[in-house]
DNA sequence: GCGTTTTTGACAATCATTGTCAATCGCGCG
DNA sequence: CGCGCGATTGACAATGATTGTCAAAAACGC
């Protein structure tokens, strides 16, 4: 009674199948526009949900750039992080074990449990920057 | 021309002034409260001017948590992080070079440059897990 | 003091996101 | 195979933090 599945919606797999093509980070709004320029029709409101429910899951990424619109992203598994170019939005994924490890234990030093963490790193890309 | 020294004005002395005297992060609406309890006329357009200038000035700290709203503090000086606890707030600076050297370096190996970062540690604080 | 220029602040505007709630649809059961 | 219940959808309103506007007030140099 803890788990309900989600229902396999017309809706919630078109979402899915966008996110699977398109790279980089995307807006809710951005992605609701893709959906009806391919003749799909999902109101926005379903958008937002399905995309929280995804991240919820684990399933994507979201990420908070200052400008204050979520944009979501559909990552490898795993935990990670996101190497950003500020001006093309250019993204690369790295993994930081010490980095993980090292949040972990300052967060205990202190006593903290449950610990969680964000981490963005901002740059200009080789392309940009060139 | 290129710079101008903001005008000595009897309200950004007073936001500064909260701001030496609270702990904590707190929102733009919140100190905006405090400052009009004090008998402190400021409009809260002012509050939330004077809070963006001394954050570009790098006076105070912003964090944004999942949730919406910005979080300012007056911090101490230099580039550190914070240790978060999500209950009650209770918040921790915390500096590490090794996660500094760590950011650089990846940025770097991907030819990012003129990199920044954001990171915050969430957890639960011993006061709060007890 | 005096004038110029910045700053202020009440209010409207913006805009992403969330809430609402009746209509619809998926899915399992009979 | 068709029914019915409950989850899901979606159009629209509501929310709420932040930003824009612009005339009035204050600050600073002289």
């Amino acid at each position: 009674m803890t788990e309900g599945a989600p229902r396999n919606t017309r809706q919630r797999t078109a979402v899915s199948a966008l996110l699977a093509e398109v790279e980089g980070f995307h807006s809710a709004q951005d992605l609701h526009a893709m959906l009806r320029q391919r003749g799909e029709r999902v109101g926005l409101t379903t958008v937002y949900r399905t995309l929280q429910g995804l991240a919820d899951a684990g399933e994507i990424d979201v990420m908070r750039p200052p400008g204050g619109e979520h944009l979501y992203r559909r990552c490898s598994e795993g935990h990670h992080h996101h190497l950003v170019c500020r001006r093309c939005g250019r993204t690369v994924e790295v993994a930081g074990p010490a980095v993980e490890r090292w949040a972990g234990r300052v967060a205990a030093e202190h006593g903290y449990v449950e610990v969680s963490h964000t981490l963005e790193i901002f740059g200009t890309c080789p392309a940009c920057a060139g």
